[in-house]
DNA sequence: CATCGCGTAGATACCGCTATCTGCGATGCT
DNA sequence: AGCATCGCAGATAGCGGTATCTACGCGATG
């Protein structure tokens, strides 16, 4: 008795073959559709996988075949409405290229990281794209030249999305934002304004995104002639306690700045939070910025006034450029950012 | 000349046995690990896989043997904390049990979902977790019968995760949250508080959420003896546009509720922003609750008193559930919610 | 001393699909 | 009419693993 499509079992090509009377290639090529079928032949493949309910094997196609049709999307943690965003993006646009994205968190353990990495070889998935900040050292820069060349090994693409370059010469794709100059347009937006005197709160020492910011700030202020007051450079992390423990301390030490640029939204309702506390108003005593434009920015009150991240095309551009590359196709992209005004920032009254 | 690793090829089992001087069945038992191998035998083979950088390739695997080692996700969009806080219950939870989490996402597209489901079928998931409010309507149950029965066939588990049951006879995995406890509880917390005019903001029609919420809510009333005023019941969608402009329309027409109820956390946003532009003070004058708990609900100003839902642990129940399955083993689980007292509520002042 | 059993390693047969080559009747061209 | 060509379908050979059955060496056993 040959091979039947026993109950219970799922069909597979040969199944559908032997009820539409073809031979299995028949049938492949009716599905894939890259080869001349008469259509009468045709509609009987076509009502053969009806009846069975067929459905191909996702993986015996890519065993077979070359393709495995699927992203890999590597995050520290899918809550945090920036890498939602992103995610968001990079899965509209696997959906978009016919590709299966698949999610992975690290939560920040590198080892867990290296882990991930080795699962996502495993799976051969097209692209691997490594999301958010990282500190911008020697061992973050060795690390992502193995995990890019690990990855090229095993056929993947490595992309780095809104993270630094790890150098040429390694092959991976790097999608970034311009964080030098969304920080330079706000700061900018701040002097023009009168400000002369704006803390920036919030800076995560070592960490690629911060160092740019600060960067863009400084140069902000060179052009338009103002010299930066270090101090009022403030360390800290990305998180609403940090801004608020900043702020207190700042203005404990002292109460001339005018306008504080917070490092991240979140930081900026930490800021928010601390100044109203103190019964300082924002923006008639002091104006507040962030950086990022989440939800959260613009249901703070007063609405923030801050720098737009394009989260969502970040991811898309991830997806996009790992997918169709070429030598003509640049496998560095910045995209631009720009500031969103509110109502956190005010002129400076006199 | 036999097969060889030629360069740029990823190597194979046979590459790796080659090096080793085995068979590659000898190598395939030494990554298994579920067959006697000689000491010396094991050692040869892992000091060949690391000189090769060895990787096996997880399709051929898929294929061979039985299992994908991979749940699924579907959601309307990753976006939006609700769904987030669920994505990272389950991704948790399938990492912990060494799966990986395809994730899809529908946009609330039915055309979408069918194809998403098509495609879930072809990657033989062993779990396909669909999550998100539905409409509990005849066609909402006879498609997730559909899902389940065809999913089914191809070897996967359906997960209804807060969504209502398709019935029995049906092989599907129910996952859920209790809606009427939740506002149950929130309403008697209510009514104990000295409320008798409470206003249902945000009744979504026929989503079945939105149903067992409102029982919740009639029944509290019922139990403490109170009727339930049914015009102070308001339509609505989940969104802070919905629940600012209920709210307005409400206190237009007339101003003697004491206490809102808000459908969700989202809702309850736009019924502070309406209530704080009508110059009406929470909890002083009005006291507002929400429903859900997300991150923002702490945010507010005033912080929200909510019911808490337990979303992280959805998400990880869902995925427990589909993997491990028996005779034993309750296909249909229901998560209790609790009330989160913040500052948004207080007695009612004579 | 023949036999048995045990511990290992190899051989073989798929899993379900696609690439490629072959086969063959119907056309087209001269 | 004769032969190359074309359109379509089948046969065959992997892709890279795992299950299962067989083979073999060696010490223990009767």
């Amino acid at each position: 008795m040959p091979r039947r499509s026993e109950p219970g079992k799922r069909p597979t090509l040969a199944d559908v073959a032997e009820r539409a009377g073809v031979s299995a290639m028949t049938v492949s090529r009716v599905i894939a559709g890259n080869y001349p079928v008469a259509p009468p032949t045709r509609s009987k493949v076509l009502r053969a996988m009806r009846d069975l309910d067929y459905v191909v094997n996702a993986h015996a196609r890519a065993l077979a075949g070359a393709t495995t049709k699927t992203v890999a999307l590597v995050l520290d943690d899918a809550t945090g409405p920036f890498f939602a965003f992103i995610a968001r993006g990079v899965e509209q646009q696997a959906a978009s290229e016919g590709r299966l994205c698949l999610l992975c968190t690290t939560h920040g353990d590198p080892e867990r990281e290296l882990a991930v990495v080795e699962l996502l070889r495993e799976q051969r998935a097209e692209a691997v794209i490594l999301v958010g900040g990282a500190q911008d050292t020697d061992t973050y820069t060795e690390r992502m030249a193995y995990f890019a060349r690990a990855l090229d090994k095993s056929g993947s693409r490595l992309v780095l999305c809104g993270r630094p370059s790890p150098g040429p010469d390694v092959p991976a794709t790097v999608v970034e934002y311009d964080n030098e100059g969304g920080a330079y347009a706000m700061t900018a937006y701040l002097l023009a304004n009168g400000h002369r005197k704006i803390a920036y709160v919030g800076r995560e020492p070592g960490l690629s995104t911060t160092d740019e910011r600060v960067r863009g700030y400084r140069r902000a202020h060179a052009d338009h002639g103002v010299a930066v007051d270090e101090a009022l450079i403030r360390p800290g992390t990305f998180t609403r306690e940090s801004g608020a423990a900043v702020t207190e301390a700042l203005w404990e030490e002292r109460t001339d700045a005018t306008a504080v640029f917070a490092a991240t939204d979140m930081v900026a309702a930490g800021v928010l939070k601390a100044l109203r506390g103190r019964g300082v108003r924002v923006p008639e005593d002091v104006s507040v910025v962030g950086f990022d434009d989440i939800p959260l920015a613009s249901d703070l009150t007063p609405a923030l006034t801050t720098v737009h991240v394009p989260h969502e095309q970040l991811g898309r551009e991830a997806v996009r450029l790992a997918l169709h590359r070429g030598p003509e196709i640049e496998d560095r992209v910045v995209l631009g950012t720009h500031i969103v005004v509110r109502d956190s920032a005010a002129p400076l009254r006199p």
